[in-house]
DNA sequence: GGCACACTGGAAACCGCTTTCCTGGAGGTC
DNA sequence: GACCTCCAGGAAAGCGGTTTCCAGTGTGCC
């Protein structure tokens, strides 16, 4: 491994003068000796050592992105966007996914500190266990504690910077859409009650309807994924209309209605949420609340990197859709 | 920040002991000078600072993981593969996007030797542009030099331990298949031409065709991706079977369809390639070539990790899956 | 009882780089 | 011409760990 002894020897110069001309200072160097350690660097192939900077310097240029699941097309998006704006800071990428598990969270945050990442972002729905949530703060705390800084996309739930999907401002929205198509008795495939995008897009519907005076509707918790809404629409029941808290149940609530022959939206409407990009090939195209992830990922490194003293909560609303998977009725 | 030398104060003991007990040594530390080591290190919120690890030892605990697009749903499973594996091998994963520009993929081979990661997984395919490869190799040359170890998925074009899906006999394989059916007037939305991934299919597709004495297909460029497919697909003219070199084309293809009044497949035949997860729910059910992409993902870092003298290349074959997009004719 | 040995604990060298502090020379001013 | 300032270059002190080497102690064996 050549080193940058070896560049300052190669270029008869001393370590500070070679460190000066080949990893940035503010100070000058003189331009033959400058040349001497650009070549002799170029010569000897000399890569710096960043851990070694980041020990001298005390800080890295690594953030870290925590997600639950890379091959979700919500967290990908999210993350995406949260590492174009990392690239364009000049920032490295550490991500982890914690395949839904919380304590993978917590041991994600502690691994982050431990590299002195700057920044983290925590990507993804807060569970409602006040044990977890206390424990997670914990490990914030001492991360911030040590300068670092935190982000997260999700709910405000940590005392962080937050980017917040107004899912259930987004829900009702949706609900009141659906309810001027004349849809009178809807179900909702409601997700795991733990999962706080589920419950606030869950509630902010239901209660949208109970709003305008309607029934109310048949809630069917499970999965938050494809396979959790293909089985809980096998329980819709009577409803015209259903709606499932994201897209990817949306697509297996389709799934399920077209094996057993029931029509979409002839038979019953279906909406989801997120606007998944991969699904909007979907036939019936699927109506949903659209969210920006890409911008809100990004949006939450900036929010991280920005120093501010109170922690900013940014509310970012969705767009109702409607596309072709719902329908008027009578 | 607390540092090793403040617990080391507050246990009473001296830095290479408090190192052994909380940063694993093959030493043997007394019992009760580690309980007071791990008690100081608890009560202090202690966070082991790992580049100071890294540097000390000279070997990081991260690997790299550089795709093109961690949004289209093929890099996402190979590299939620890998870094299953690396999660399994408690290792961090530093993730890198191109958007499909070699130079930042270059870019990153340096970056990631200058981090010292223990290993560089290059996902996606290799592009025909023997510059490009040859400075790429320069970089890898460089980063193995200083011990470095490096896997790819895609092409075996670099010398290096390789996890090499059999493109070209999958897509012959699925043209074989779909000429069964009786089709003899195809075409391929062949994707751009400097792709190595697409060029192969293409050209195994094609010469499948061709050993079978059916006429040439008509062979249409473009982008690799939906709107690629979406486009390419307005071309087909009177091609009864379309193969997209990929299913996010495919389903660009199904779309342009759709719109048009055409039907699949009672009136065209379309086939993809990958068999990606988050499409398993199109309709028409798309017929394609399955990849085992986690699998190829978590095998590219065995392949990296382990030592290996000559660099190994692994084809993975692909499985013909037929299904509603295609029809037999006559 | 004496001696070799295994083992635990600590001092200090080192990993590769940054940055402070110091030195000497050039240039400017009165 | 003396004095001051400014600036380029180098020596060396860290950054926070790991690990080698050494010293001291307790144990086993003859």
């Amino acid at each position: 491994m050549v080193t940058l002894e070896d560049v300052a020897k190669q270029a008869g110069v001393s370590l500070a003068t070679a460190s000066r001309v080949l990893n940035g200072s503010t100070r000058q160097v003189g331009a033959d000796l400058r040349a001497r350690v650009e070549r002799a660097a170029y010569e000897l192939g000399y890569r710096a050592n960043i851990a070694a900077q980041t020990l001298a310097r005390g800080a890295s240029n690594v953030i870290g992105i925590v997600v639950h699941d890379l091959t979700d097309p919500y967290f990908a998006a999210l993350a995406d966007g949260a590492m174009r704006a990392a690239a364009g800071e000049n920032l490295l990428v550490m991500v982890g996914t914690t395949h839904r598990d919380p304590e993978q969270e917590i041991a994600y945050v502690a691994t982050l500190n431990a590299q002195r990442v700057r920044a983290v972002l925590l990507v993804g729905s807060r569970v409602a266990d006040p044990g977890v949530t206390e424990r997670l703060r914990g490990e914030l705390d001492r991360y911030q504690a040590s300068g670092g800084r935190v982000a997260c996309v999700g709910q405000d739930l940590l005392g962080v910077d937050t980017v917040a999907p107004a899912n259930y401002e987004g829900a009702a929205a949706l609900a009141r859409s659906l309810a001027e198509l004349g849809h009178t008795r809807f179900a909702i495939l409601a997700g795991p009650p733990h999962l706080m995008t589920a419950r606030d897009r869950c509630a902010g519907f239901a209660s949208a309807l109970a709003e305008l005076g309607l029934p109310e509707p048949r809630v069917i918790q499970g999965p938050f994924d494809r396979d959790g809404g293909y089985r809980a629409a096998q329980e819709t029941g009577e409803a015209t209309c259903v709606f499932a808290v994201n897209d990817v149940m949306a697509v297996g609530a389709l799934a399920a209605y077209r094996e057993r022959g029931i029509r979409v939206p002839d038979d019953v409407s279906v909406a989801g949420f997120d606007d998944i990009a991969t699904l909007r090939d979907q036939v019936p195209a699927l109506t949903t609340v659209r969210l920006p992830l890409q911008d809100m990922g990004a949006r939450a490194l900036e929010l991280a990197l920005a120093a501010g003293e109170e922690p900013t909560v940014e509310q970012v609303a969705g767009e109702v859709v409607l596309r072709e998977s719902v329908r008027a009725v009578r």
